[in-house]
Parts: structure tokens; C-alpha cells; sequence
DNA sequence: TTGAAAGCGCTAACAC
DNA sequence: GTGTTAGCGCTTTCAA
């Protein structure tokens, strides 16, 4: 910068204020100090520049279990996240992580990041109570069971779950099963808060109309799609219709019931909830689905950030989008 | 930093020492700053160590086009390389852009990362030539036409084709197709250097048997992969085997045989090539398939670069990685 | 084995 | 509108 000033012929103060836009400076200097930048292949000093101003330009994307959702839908927000954050001059790391808590205790501590933004978010989630402490501005993609005070976005499961039951119950189908997903080995270990509301609405509303739910759950494989199916036949044998969130065994199921001589949509009707387009044509039929909002989802999520970082006393945005239906060939009126 | 030095009555020199192990220090005063740093929660401000050290821990992902590859192989690349470099003390920040060179070298003069990792090389990649003047580390996960004097990993594509051509001719097709794919709206845009080596490799293969190439190309979607079927019956008839190079379309050209009554394998054998398994079990019969060994991949790639930040004089990693054939159903002899 | 102090390159308050 | 300059928090050389 002292070489570009020196050039320009003038002071490294103003090379800071027309590299940032800080103040006014004249046309004829700007140009002038424009010109010695390109000249020089000038770019400010990362570190240097956070250092002074005390602020980065970089946002964590915490997600815990990159691992999982290895693709579809997992990987919309994640490149959404990462352009959207570019768009608006920001960087994004990725940061996956084993030990919630300490782990994000100093990536707060280190003010790498001005803020971040957190997937997969858990009901009572480890790592909202050390953020909410260090006064990093963050948004929640998806809601802790009392995200009062925070800025999240969500997708409204209640509303997409009960949408699309209303479908199926309007057909006239009444023994409607639902299939989830497990996470490795422990059914038990951690859930993610999308998850369990959305499996609440479904068993909410199939006892508002008396019927009893029927819970279904397996890893997020079209091989272990494939596998429930002989479960949910002989254990259900009166289910006329699957709502199924789990992107990734939907496609297997489908091709379990075929192989089981059990047609779709006449014989069984299946909706796919909260999948990418692309998994859903992966079957004949074509799975009828609704869509995640991810894109949406994780554009408002970088911008919930970074509009606080920019002002933390703007009101906290919290937003609930609903799935898109989008049609499909996988659904039929129950065989009477 | 000063903070925990007073708490621990040293110097915050021997404060830094400790932190980074960088000179020995005595267990007692090692002790008691540990005790300091926890009791006030330290971490080091990643900004100012940046600038002191004159050295960043960030490490940049280069990936031109994150829009597409939208799942499988894409994702898994993403994601192993993040938790490798974390593994390796680095943040991985993504990198989609636009403007390839010249935002290339703004990343570079910035000092914002010690080193990147170029995803999607093409043969004549504009991002090459800014990175190996900047002195900057890199590798390459692919490789571009001439990669002399570069570091680089990339799937061996000629031998995983021409392994693959063999097993088909081994069982008697002759005539064979391959399907790849292209971005975009314009089928010359941007091509990857590892599906030219593809493709080449299967034109050779092809040519060395006195056979003639059929070159079939579409988008990456199961909807395209239905659609070629009606041109590839069309237009080559006498095909008898599909290598497709396409993960996502895969699924769709099963389907569209399907639909046009054309069976699998009996009538028509198809590999998939470079996919993960997940994408091959959406059919019946489950794809035989080969895997792109992308896990391997980030990792090679990652450590690469941070072997060269250590050491620039390092010999330059160049690897070249199979991919890994997988079992399927999609396989058989030729119709007599 | 420990400490003092000179930067690292930039920002921004303050003076002109 | 432009320049001077005191830090930002840490690393590292040099001296003790």
C-alpha cells in the first residue's frame, strides 16, 4: 500500500480510503490511485485489514455432519450458501465438526469469522448457547425447540406435513405411513429439529382423524429403501399410501414395491417430502414431492448474518418457507 | 494475550511460545499459562497471528462451476477435502467464481489463504498460469493438457475406459456407445480435462478394435437421460452396450430403455462410469458401475498443498488414481 | 528459560 | 480533500 501511495504521490491514508470508499476523495486522485493499483497488482492485505478494522469478511458454515445428506438437498445449501456469501463480499468456510461446543467456543474466541450460520440444527442444539454467550451475530438454519430471540429461517414442516396429508386423506386414503430417517448406528443420537416436527405433524394429524400413525424409519440409502419395504408389507399390510422424508430411500422403496409386485401409484401411493426434483425422477413413476426451499433458505440465512453483522440492532428475522409441491405420477385414490 | 501473561505473571512472548510450541519453555510456566488460557478462555486472534506470521491457516477450493454437480461425486469431493484440511490445522473457504483469472489473482494478493485446491481442471485452465506466478501453492485435483511441474492427482480415466471397454468386449459387444455430458447451454463451453481423456480413451479403444465411436452427449439430469434413449435407438440401433459417463442421467436412460422396451442387460448392458454407488442402486438392476475415487482424491489434493506450504521444495505429488469397480447388474453378452 | 520490543500492513481518528 | 500517526494482537529476534 506504501508503494502504491508512493506511486499515486500520495499519502497510504488515502489509498485506504479509496480501497475501502471510506471518504470522499477527488476524481483526479482516485483515478491517479486507481491506476497505480492496477499498475502494481494491488489487492489489501487480508489479514492486515481485519486485524485494523477489528472485523473479518469471512462466515462459517457449521455444519455438523457433513458426512450425511451426501448429496441432493445438502448440497444446494452449501453451494447457495457459499455464492450468495461471495455475492455480498464475504467468504464462507466450511466448518464440519466432531465437538460442537469447545469447537465453535474457539472459532469464536480466534474472530476468524464475523458471523455464522448453522445447519442441521437440533432441538436443544449444543452449539446455540455458546454463540447466543459470545455475542457472534448467527442464523439458524432450521430453529432449537425456543429460537425466540434468534434470527432462523426454516422450512415450515408443520404446514408442508399437514399439506400433504390433507392430499392423501382427500383421496381418500386412512392408513398412511411414515418413513424417516436414522442417522448411523443409534436411532436415538442426534435429531435434527426439522425431523421431529415435521414426524409431529404427521402423527398429529393422523390422530385428528383417528387413525393411528404408523412410524417408519431407515438410513438414508436407496438400499435400505429397498429393505423396509418387506417390513412395512408385513407389518402394515393395510397402508395404502407412504409419506416419505428421506431423499435418499425413497427411490429404493419404490423399487422395493415393484419388486414386491406392489404397483405405484394403484396399489400405493408415495409422496417424497422435502427432496431436489432430481432425486424424485430417479424412479418411474416419477415420485410426486415437495421441494425443499434451499435456495432460498440458505441465501436468507448468509443475509440474516451478514445484516446483522452490519447492524446488530436490526430486527431478527424469522422465517418459515413452505415446501413446493411439485407434481409427480406417484399418487393415486387408494384401491377401494 | 497480555491478559493471560498477567494471569500467569510471564511475558506474553512466553505466552506465544506455549501457544505454538515454538520454543521450549519450562513445565512450570508451561502449567501455569495453560491454566491462564483456560480460565480465561484465550484463543489466538487468527488475524493478528496471520499478519505476524505473515502466513494464513486457510486454505481456498477453487471450484468454477459449484452449480453444477449438484450431488453425488461433486458433494463428496467438497465435503472430504473441508474435513481433511480441519484434520490438518487449515479452514477450507469455498470458492465458486465467475471471473476465473482475474479473481484469481486478487484471491492470491490478498494473502488470504496459504494455498489452494483447483477442482474441475480443464485442459488450457485460465486459473493455471495466474496460481504458478504468484508462487502461491496449489495442486490440482484433474490435470490440464501439460501439468509438468505441477502437483496434481487426478482419476486415471484412459485406464478405468479402456478396463472398462475390455470387459465389454470381453463378452462380445462390438458395438458400443458412449454417453457423456455436456454444461450448459452451449456443448463447447468449458470441458473438463478429465472427460476429454475420457472420451478419448474410449474413441482409441473403439479405433484399435476396428470399431466406430458412437458419441452420445447430454445435460446431467435423469430427465435428459430418458430423452437420449429415443435418439440413441434412433440413430444406432445395433448398439448393444452404454458406457455413460454421466452420473445423473444414468438412472434416466435405465428408465428410458425401460420405457422403450428395451431390457437391461438382456438387450442393452450399461456401466456407469465415475459415479458413486448411492446413484447406481437407484435402478433395477442396480448399475455396474465404477467409482470415482474422490475421497482419496481431497485428500491428496489437500495434503499437497499443505506439504508445499511447509515445504516448497517437496517433489511435486503427481497421482494418478483408479477408479474402483463395483458390482452391478447392468452387464451382460451381447444378443446373439 | 524468559522478556523487551520491533514490526507485520492496514484503518481511522485527528489535524491540517 | 489529504496526510500523520497510533494502534489492531501477535510473532520472533535479540539480549539477559
Amino acid at each position: 500500500m506504501q508503494e502504491v501511495a508512493e506511486h499515486a504521490g500520495v499519502s497510504i491514508a488515502t489509498v485506504s480510503f479509496v480501497v475501502n470508499g471510506t471518504k470522499r476523495v477527488s476524481p483526479q486522485t482516485q483515478a491517479k490511485v486507481e491506476a497505480a493499483m492496477r499498475e502494481l497488482g494491488y489487492a489489501r492485505n487480508h489479514a492486515a485489514s481485519a486485524l485494523a478494522r477489528g472485523r473479518t469478511d469471512i462466515l462459517a458454515l457449521l455444519s455438523p455432519a457433513l458426512e450425511r445428506n451426501l448429496s441432493g438437498t445438502g448440497m444446494e445449501f452449501i453451494t447457495r450458501a457459499a455464492e450468495r456469501a461471495l455475492q455480498r463480499g464475504y467468504k464462507l468456510v466450511l466448518w464440519p465438526f466432531d465437538n460442537q461446543a469447545s469447537s465453535v467456543q474457539s472459532l469464536i474466541a480466534s474472530r476468524l469469522v464475523a458471523g455464522a450460520v448453522l445447519m442441521e440444527v437440533e432441538l436443544h442444539d449444543a452449539r446455540v448457547p455458546a454463540l447466543r454467550e459470545s455475542g457472534l451475530p448467527f442464523s439458524l438454519i432450521g430453529r432449537t425447540l425456543d429460537p425466540t430471540g434468534m434470527a432462523w429461517v426454516d422450512v415450515d414442516f408443520d404446514a408442508s406435513i399437514v399439506g400433504t396429508m390433507k392430499d392423501l386423506l382427500g383421496l381418500g386414503h386412512r392408513r398412511i405411513a411414515y418413513v424417516d430417517f436414522v442417522l448411523g448406528d443409534d436411532p436415538e443420537a442426534s435429531v435434527f429439529a426439522g425431523a421431529v416436527r415435521a414426524r409431529n405433524a404427521y402423527i398429529d394429524t393422523m390422530r385428528s382423524v383417528g387413525g393411528s400413525p404408523v412410524l417408519l424409519r431407515c438410513p438414508e440409502t436407496p438400499w435400505d429403501g429397498r429393505h423396509l419395504v418387506s417390513r412395512l408389507l408385513a407389518d402394515h399390510p393395510d397402508v395404502t399410501a407412504l409419506v416419505v422424508m428421506n431423499e435418499h430411500a425413497a427411490p429404493g422403496i419404490v423399487l422395493g414395491l415393484a419388486a414386491a409386485g406392489v404397483r405405484v401409484p394403484e396399489d400405493m401411493s408415495i409422496i417424497s417430502v422435502g427432496t431436489t426434483s432430481m432425486m424424485a425422477a430417479f424412479t418411474d413413476p416419477v415420485l410426486t414431492h415437495t421441494v425443499s426451499p434451499a435456495r432460498e433458505l440458505s441465501r436468507l440465512g448468509v443475509d440474516a448474518v451478514i445484516d446483522r453483522i452490519n447492524d446488530p440492532e436490526l430486527p431478527l428475522p424469522q422465517i418459515l418457507l413452505p415446501c413446493m409441491r411439485a407434481s409427480g405420477e406417484s399418487v393415486a385414490p387408494p384401491r377401494s
